[in-house]
DNA sequence: CACATTTAGTTGTTACAACATCTATTGTAC
DNA sequence: GTACAATAGATGTTGTAACAACTAAATGTG
């Protein structure tokens, strides 16, 4: 649907301006089918965020600092995210060795488990995409221009 | 900046899953500026939002329900924040002629003069785009065909 | 008309993001 | 070394979004 008839307003001051406001909308709509299909593992989209760069770590064990500076949001509480998903037994925590102010994150058994449960769901709901990889690749491109 | 510097991950497992973080992260962004821009109006980008419907309408009254509607974030809450406009004197709320249950709602003199005042300075930022009218149109089309 | 259903809006509760402040540790300057 | 800044993270507070429950008014059905 066109952000036209979304949001019922037809006049936009210039291009630029609607893509702004069309960028926020998109945003709110993959929010709400994120959060929608997230929920059904118990997790929140930022969860799954944190679990995700974890997965990439490989292994290797990451500071909540640096977790912070990777999420999509950043968050001034990373502490009280990961702390739920200790919680829940998805990941661990460990004081920091050369650092004691640092607390290293790994992922568990457990955390790699429930990601490739959702792996392949994940999968079908991208695949869902109307765009081709063409259009994908010219939208990221857009994207990362607009932030400059 | 491109996405994979942004968020330090290098392996997409399509340009169409890239899309998706890729909006989160631009919206993530584009709400940032916008909160930091509007604050110096002692507004949140969802209160400029409501005013902006109602300068659309021209002087007609709208309901709270209609504004729901047509809100970028549909919130369940439009209550709290008209009535937060109203506190600040932005706005008017009366109740509604031919349905009692209505409220309807209008922009005062005091809304219109702020909008004015912001008119200018949200042309500027917008202006500041790196994209072209003919991007710019091109994303607008693919962030439509993305929302199916 | 009586009664059920739907709709508009309000309000209570819960969860969480934003911001500020605080503690503990490390690094730096003298 | 001591003193002072910088950093990592925890935590208290506030605002607000999401959800549910509620009231009141309109509508629909017999």
């Amino acid at each position: 649907m066109s952000i036209e008839e979304d949001i019922q307003q037809t006049k936009f001051a210039s291009p630029q301006q609607k893509v702004m406001i069309n960028v926020l909308h998109t945003s709110s709509w993959l929010n709400g089918v994120q959060t929608r299909f997230f929920k059904g593992y118990d997790l929140t989209p930022q969860q799954y965020n944190i679990l995700r760069i974890l997965r990439g770590q490989q292994g290797e064990s990451i500071t909540l600092n640096d977790i912070s500076c990777r999420m999509i949001d950043k968050m001034s509480n990373t502490s009280r995210l990961v702390e739920k998903l200790r919680l829940k037994g998805l990941l661990e925590r460990n004081p920091g060795q050369e650092d004691r102010r640092q607390v290293e994150v790994n992922i568990t058994q457990k955390g790699s488990h429930l990601l490739k449960e959702i792996d392949g769901p994940i999968m079908d709901m991208h695949a869902q995409s109307e765009l081709s990889n063409e259009e994908a690749e010219t939208l990221n491109r857009l994207l990362d221009k607009l932030r400059k």
